[in-house]
DNA sequence: TTGTAAGCGTTATCAA
DNA sequence: TTGATAACGCTTACAA
């Protein structure tokens, strides 16, 4: 355990001032280009490292960024994770990430400990029922920048970044009408989110276009597990007028309901088509194939992470921007296919 | 933006020394009892939060694990993170994590960048074909506590968390034997790796154990990659000799593989048993239903954190553990049971 | 182009 | 039980 080299050490060894080491260390223009080479290369001889800590209390300014996200162990939020944390590692920014576990009150908690460790700003995806959002007034009222992703609440000191959750909706049950199906149903997550009322929006707006009634009967709110699915496709089998489409939100719980409803005698396709969420990997695994909506994650992430990048750097301001759209489109596979020659 | 209030404005209109406030606020013993009360009412009632930059600088400690690991968005990874993320946020731990993208020199870089965020001490899994270990010899050097898990290098210096792979190999193999396969393909990943060396290993000695040759060609080596999964599936319809089970280090190849080989016209498990690993949720969804070895992700990631943080806070001398070895186990599925009824 | 010196907000030591 | 004071290592007016 040697003792820690500082710009005073350098300083003393080269016989210059440690503001003078500190500016060559920092590109700062206003030194003599030689003077940085020598203290650049005295440093590294040194075995010098930087002490971000005393950097940031002097700075005020961490390189940091919090995020809070609901699970991090789905496909499609570590992909989130992984274009985020590439971007910011680009940027030399650090990510400090914790996950609420779908609970307001650990969001609560995980906000407070960010504000507290002092990121430069923060990225949320909400949890399954947070509904104020009283526990991040903080960040907006030190103007530490706030972004939310996917599971957004809009707010005017806020960007969101989201796909167009209506059109998905719609695109998805367009596909179905048009291959067919006259009664949709729908197994979506709680409608306090926006990624979930969007959809159902869509779902609606499909519906209507094409002269069909909306039977809310047939819309199945869960919490979209993969038990959900195998409870949607229960149900199925109980009613009386059975669906002959089902649009689930989620590609994980739409596999598990498609399977369910094989084990139960349903043929899929024909019987019934099955269209799911995300692009999730194991949509291509499952048998028929599942017909889904794309969602770009990486680029989710990468897009949240340069935005906030670019605002803490000044290169954009993030306020005036209230929304950013990606986009998103329907991947047919065979699980829609009704005339399929599966 | 409101100032920032600092133990100074507490003691100022307390009429206390900032060292008083400083001690009651972290519960110092020898403290009044009720001047820590009127202290912390103090401090709440004026919004005060604690700077961590200055108490890291003061106390030259960071309170943060560093994390690298080749990908993030892997269902396997991703629920090691979700473990190792619960401890440290109930030990007030901040995670910073960063990923190799399975390249040494990312893995450098990351490696570089923790060293200079000063964490505290840092979890690795490394990359696929990292050999030295030159860029953790600073943290060696300066007794950060390094701790690798699943991918690990071995150390006399550091810890190692693994499931018994070995073991793991030896029953995925021995199973398939037991299942009557006597000709076992063997689909891996990079044999520099503990995990797959091990496995292979487990591989050989169910084998001999059983009287069964160990057959060279019948080893394929990988990236473990869907695509992957889909080679192995032709290149055994091109075998000569084909084999009648196959066990693949990986479910996802596992799966791939396994729907391929049904395109192709085998019958699983009747011509050709499958077996993967990890018991990744896609195993649940394939049909037949894939056995695999159940790893314990979640498990594995706590105990990573938490030896970790029992070793900062000095519970537990990490030093004198030089591996702690998980359970994990075989989980029996359709893909294999030859005489099954499924 | 370089140097001086004053903090940033804590905490640890020593003294009271 | 509390207080005074000196660091921790860096950055940045301001001065030279």
């Amino acid at each position: 355990m040697e003792k820690e080299i500082t710009i005073y050490d350098i300083a003393k060894r080269l016989k210059l001032s440690p503001a003078t080491v500190s500016r060559a260390l920092n590109d700062h223009p206003a030194i003599n280009s030689d003077t940085k080479t020598l203290i650049t290369a005295m440093a590294r001889q040194m075995g010098y490292r930087t002490n971000t800590f005393a950097s940031n209390l002097r700075r005020q300014r961490t390189n940091t960024i919090g995020v809070i996200v609901p699970r991090l162990n789905s496909n499609f939020m570590s992909t989130v994770l992984a274009g985020m944390e590439k971007v910011a590692n680009e940027a030399s920014y650090n990510l400090i990430i914790s996950q609420s576990l779908e609970s307001v009150k650990k969001e609560i908690a995980n906000a407070k400990t960010m504000f507290n460790s002092r990121v430069d700003g923060l990225l949320v995806s909400v949890a399954y029922d947070t509904d104020k959002i009283d526990h991040f007034e903080a960040f907006i009222k030190k103007g530490i920048p706030l972004l939310f992703f996917d599971r957004v609440i809009e707010h005017k000191q806020c960007t969101s970044i989201v796909i167009d959750n209506v059109k998905a909706g719609y695109d998805a049950v367009t596909h179905l009408i048009e291959q067919g199906c006259r009664r949709i149903m729908h197994v979506t997550g709680n409608l306090k989110r926006n990624v979930y009322a969007d959809r159902l929006a869509g779902y609606q707006q499909a519906l209507r276009q094409h002269g069909l009634p909306y039977d809310e009967s047939l819309v199945m709110v869960t919490d979209l597990s993969q038990e959900a699915g195998t409870e949607a496709a229960r149900r199925i089998q109980n009613m009386p007028e059975r669906p002959d489409g089902v649009f689930v939100t989620n590609d994980f719980c739409a596999v598990c309901c498609l399977i369910t409803l094989k084990k139960l005698g349903f043929s899929v396709p024909d019987d019934i088509a099955v269209v799911g969420f995300n692009d999730d990997p194991v949509s291509q695994v499952v048998e028929p194939d599942l017909t889904t909506i794309h969602y770009p994650g990486a680029k989710m992430g990468e897009v949240a992470a340069q935005s906030l990048i670019n605002h803490l750097n000044g290169l954009l301001d993030i306020q005036t921007t209230n929304k950013i759209i990606l986009h998103s489109e329907l991947v047919v596979r065979h699980s829609s296919l009704k005339s399929s020659s599966y």
